[in-house]
DNA sequence: TCTGCCGGGGT
DNA sequence: ACCCCGGCAGA
């Protein structure tokens, strides 16, 4: 990827660098949406400046080029393909590549950059997968590489210091998508398959090839890649095609370079959005598991003093939304900035069949007061899983600044048997969340003055761990190398070596 | 019926 | 702690 070639859409100028493995550095300098001014700073050891720069009556664009051997060159805008390697001193190929239109329009598949430059049109949300801010970057350009493509979407003005996410452990969820057809989704979903199922050589080709293709042909590849990147203006889509969210593909660890990337680059949208879109399904459509007896799936409200248990994670989002966070309660609306912290238990219903026999958890869109339930009791309640912090980022995918803070600070890791829960918690098929686990401030194993800290009872006869999916030591090697299994199942005893 | 694994016992 | 196994329960 590093050597494919790199596209930068400058609402109209793209600069390729090919065979080049070098990072780019930006700079920008924007100067509102009719006067525009921007410099691309080039690689490091390439030499290479990119000045461009239009005025706003002529709409002409000139690109001044600083070659290696310290020369200028300017050319214009109608330069369409410009194979700069007759202006360079011939160590290199630049190309520059002048794309018509603005906006989510431009392909960005290829792109190695780090950044996209904005000018003032609907922008994009562009870093390049997997590199956090090159460290070329100018402060200039650093603000207004936050996707101000989204904050046109809602129309908000958010102070910089909320623009960044805050390292922390929380784990986002994707902000309400607005409605759109079925049919958009599906055909978007078909494209991105499609485009998977393609090779990078082949997508390499189709973006080189794409400058010339006719928009028609062209667009619907552009759609998908641009969203690839979360560029989309509109906001409401992302998709990345590098599957982050696949726990048993591992990734490089975030953890350390969260905290500098994510202030620096809305790289971290990337991957934000990657997690909301998981997130989002996770609590869309959790996954059905099995219930024994008369346990059910409760979640409550962890927020400071907040006993509140409701059945539904909207019913809870919604309550900490209009309770904790000081949200219309009519409206259901989400700036995308939220905070929800609540925690999955068990609710044993025969325990509180006696006293609760009036209280029956209702469906947080009745109307009416939702039931609260009195402090839990052991006997009544079995945690299930780790407490899940979620955090609703907004479209520029901010940092969640105070409403962390204010964040209950009893949160605690109530079970560790993680071999009882493994992917199944939601927390745990979150990448993103998954990934962040180690850091030491990460909610979700840190337990202050935790509510249950009581020895847990054990779990009730009867409740058995579910059967893994994965094949075991047994199926795996079979009874004749019994002594390649893993000495638990040797023992019959859970697996240690597939665990699920 | 197969398989995972809990619970319990033996050393 | 290590090892084994009866038996339960899910697939």
């Amino acid at each position: 990827m590093m050597n494919s070639k790199r596209l930068l859409d400058m609402s109209a100028v793209g600069i390729r660098v090919g065979g080049a493995s070098k990072q780019a550095g930006i700079d920008q300098h924007a100067e509102g949406s009719k006067g525009r001014k921007m410099t691309v700073a080039s690689t490091a050891d390439s030499g290479v400046i990119l000045a461009c720069k239009n005025g706003p009556a002529t709409g002409a664009v000139f690109y001044k080029f600083v070659l290696d051997d310290g020369s200028l060159r300017e050319c214009t805008r109608q330069d369409t393909v410009l194979n700069v390697n007759d202006l360079s001193s011939g160590r290199e190929k630049y190309h520059l590549l002048n794309k018509a239109g603005c906006g989510g329009e431009a392909d960005e598949r290829n792109s190695g950059l780090t950044g996209i430059l904005t000018n003032g049109s609907p922008t994009h949300c562009l870093i390049r997968k997997g590199q956090k801010a090159d460290r070329h970057m100018h402060s200039e350009a650093r603000t207004p590489l936050v996707p101000s493509g989204c904050q046109a979407t809602n129309g908000q003005h958010v102070p910089p210091e909320e623009r960044y996410p805050h390292p922390s452990s929380q784990i986002p969820v994707p902000r309400r998508r607005k409605p759109s057809g079925l049919a958009d989704k599906e055909v978007m979903a078909a494209t991105v398959l499609t485009s998977l199922s393609i090779s990078p050589l082949v997508l390499t080709h189709t973006q080189t090839a794409s400058a010339a293709v006719p928009e028609p042909a062209s667009r619907g590849w552009k759609e998908v890649l641009s969203t690839s990147y979360s560029s989309s203006t509109s906001g409401n889509w992302s998709w990345d095609t590098s599957d982050q969210s696949v726990p048993s593909t591992p990734s490089p660890p975030l953890s350390n370079d969260t905290s500098k990337s994510f202030p620096l680059s809305s790289q971290g949208d990337n991957v934000i959005d990657d997690v909301k879109e998981s997130t989002h399904f996770l609590f869309e459509d959790p996954i059905p598991r099995k219930r024994k007896n008369s346990m059910k799936v409760m979640l409550k409200c962890l927020w400071k003093n907040c006993e509140k248990v409701l059945s539904t994670s909207s019913g809870i989002q919604r309550h900490i939304r209009t309770v904790h966070l000081g949200r219309n309660c009519d409206s259901d609306y989400s700036d995308g900035e939220e905070d929800f912290y609540y925690s999955e238990i068990e609710v044993n219903m025969d325990s509180l069949s006696e006293g609760l026999s009036s209280l029956t958890p209702t469906s947080p869109t009745t109307t009416g007061p939702p039931p609260i339930f009195p402090p839990f009791s052991h006997a009544a309640f079995v945690p299930r899983s780790e407490p899940a912090h979620i955090v609703m980022r907004g479209p520029q995918g901010h940092a969640p600044s105070l409403l962390s803070q204010s964040a209950p600070s009893t949160l605690c890791h109530i079970r560790t048997d993680h071999a009882y829960q493994g992917p199944l918690t939601h927390i745990r098929t979150v990448s993103f969340g998954e990934k962040r686990q180690p850091a030491p401030h990460t909610h979700t194993t840190i337990c202050k003055t935790p509510p249950f800290t009581a020895p847990l009872p054990k779990p009730a006869p009867g409740t058995r761990k579910p059967r893994g999916e994965a094949k075991k030591c047994r199926k795996v090697y079979g009874m004749e190398k019994r002594d390649m299994w893993c000495t638990a199942c040797r023992w019959k005893k859970a697996c240690q070596r597939f665990t699920d």
